[in-house]
DNA sequence: AGAAATTTGTTCGTATGTATA
DNA sequence: TTATACATACGAACAAATTTC
């Protein structure tokens, strides 16, 4: 027989992923508020409360929602750091290439710094000169592997578009699962290589005066070092 | 008292997903492959069933695994799906606004443009012929909507780049959850506007004859159209 | 300040349906 | 077909933390 044409009973868990995005989404529970109880919603939803608890999980996971022992589950006020986890999660578990996630960088990079020009604050411009800075004169690969993360999430930072500044977080997480790869190559050629100090300075330059030009020049010479790197692999 | 510099004992579902991960990075686990037992894993991990499950549950949530009852878990082969439904629901719930979705859209759409323009395959360049004649004779709200998105999505795979298209079809969902506001605007001027009809011509034919000016200028076309009714707003 | 009630955290037990040999 | 292993789902119990009175 054809077990696909069934109804498809959507299993308890969805339930209530289903219940707390509606209410989210109309505006009938915002963030910082509180959820029924594991309970009530169990009643409600006629699950049992193992189930509730199997799809609060999981948007505890995601980063919708965070419960505290003996108060109750929330609604999450600030979830960049779950979202970030499980957004990289995912990216990884996918096993994408490498080449594919650079080249995604760069497009990235490339619109945050059209957006820059015109958005970045002072603070933000500040910032990006001080990570420089900091980069030009760090003695170990750590420091300036940081610094130079540091630097290219500053100017995308400094877009102000929610999705570009969330997407590329996420890679930042994928790439340190990398690192093991990376540094070897690209951390360690880093070290002496005039070509991709100049590269930042102009990226930089480019933010700070609020010179498309000079950024995207930065940005491409930047980006097309790297790419020597995937080419001698 | 300072809570925050205690040791952090991983809740025990966390526990599951780690371990999972660490099994397929390593290449222990490959897709396709059985997961040991609920029973067992609870063992080996010194948890509770019901904890390794809610580990599980998030787990074939993000798309990683899938489970059959009597069978057991088994990491994905194909999991585009729960994955995408996951980071639009991320998307969707940090609330981020309309105008950086568009604003990031264009943003992938011009680098897939680039792409597509070498590595489009003939079936890919056919698929978005086909999609643009249905698109222009539509006559329907829904059919208009659907072959614009299909005509979208055919030029960000023809990029071949998997965090383009991962990451495109996302932001897909979390356009759909838009709909209900978008289509009044949007679509309703897409009907009788000749504008957007060369854009979309533009579009097409810069991917069909790898002409990337002709390609970015319908795009740019498109968007600065779509753009019109923000401003409107 | 303290006790009681409430709520989540975690585990165990059990009944049921499904897959596989 | 039968037997076994397994996931599914529910319910109950106790621990631990928080809130409330």
């Amino acid at each position: 027989m054809s077990s696909q044409e069934e109804e498809k009973k959507d299993k308890p868990y969805k339930l209530v992923i289903d219940h707390v995005r509606g209410q989210v989404l109309s505006g009938n529970l915002k963030p910082g508020e509180r959820l029924p109880g594991e309970r009530e919603l169990a009643e409600q939803l006629g699950i049992s409360r193992n189930s509730v608890r199997e799809g609060l999980r999981i948007l505890e996971n995601m980063g919708v929602t965070s419960s505290t022992q003996g108060a109750g589950h929330y609604i999450s006020l600030n979830f960049d750091e779950p979202m970030t986890e499980t957004l990289s999660l995912i990216y990884t578990m996918k096993g994408m290439g490498r080449d594919d996630l650079t080249q995604f960088r760069w497009c990235l990079e490339r619109e945050a710094m059209h957006l820059a020009v015109d958005y970045a604050s002072e603070q933000q411009k500040i910032l990006i000169g001080r990570h420089l800075e900091e980069l030009l004169k760090a003695e170990t690969e750590k420091e300036r592997y940081e610094h130079d993360m540091a630097l290219h999430m500053t100017l995308i930072e400094a877009s102000r578009n929610d999705y570009l500044i969330t997407t590329y977080r996420a890679l930042t997480n994928v790439i340190e699962s990398y690192i093991p790869v990376f540094r070897g190559k690209i951390i360690e050629g880093m070290k002496s290589n005039d070509k991709l100090e100049d590269a930042h300075r102009m990226l930089v330059m480019g933010v700070v005066n609020s010179d498309l030009r000079t950024g995207l020049e930065g940005l491409n010479r930047h980006f097309e070092y790297i790419r020597q790197f995937r080419d001698l692999q």
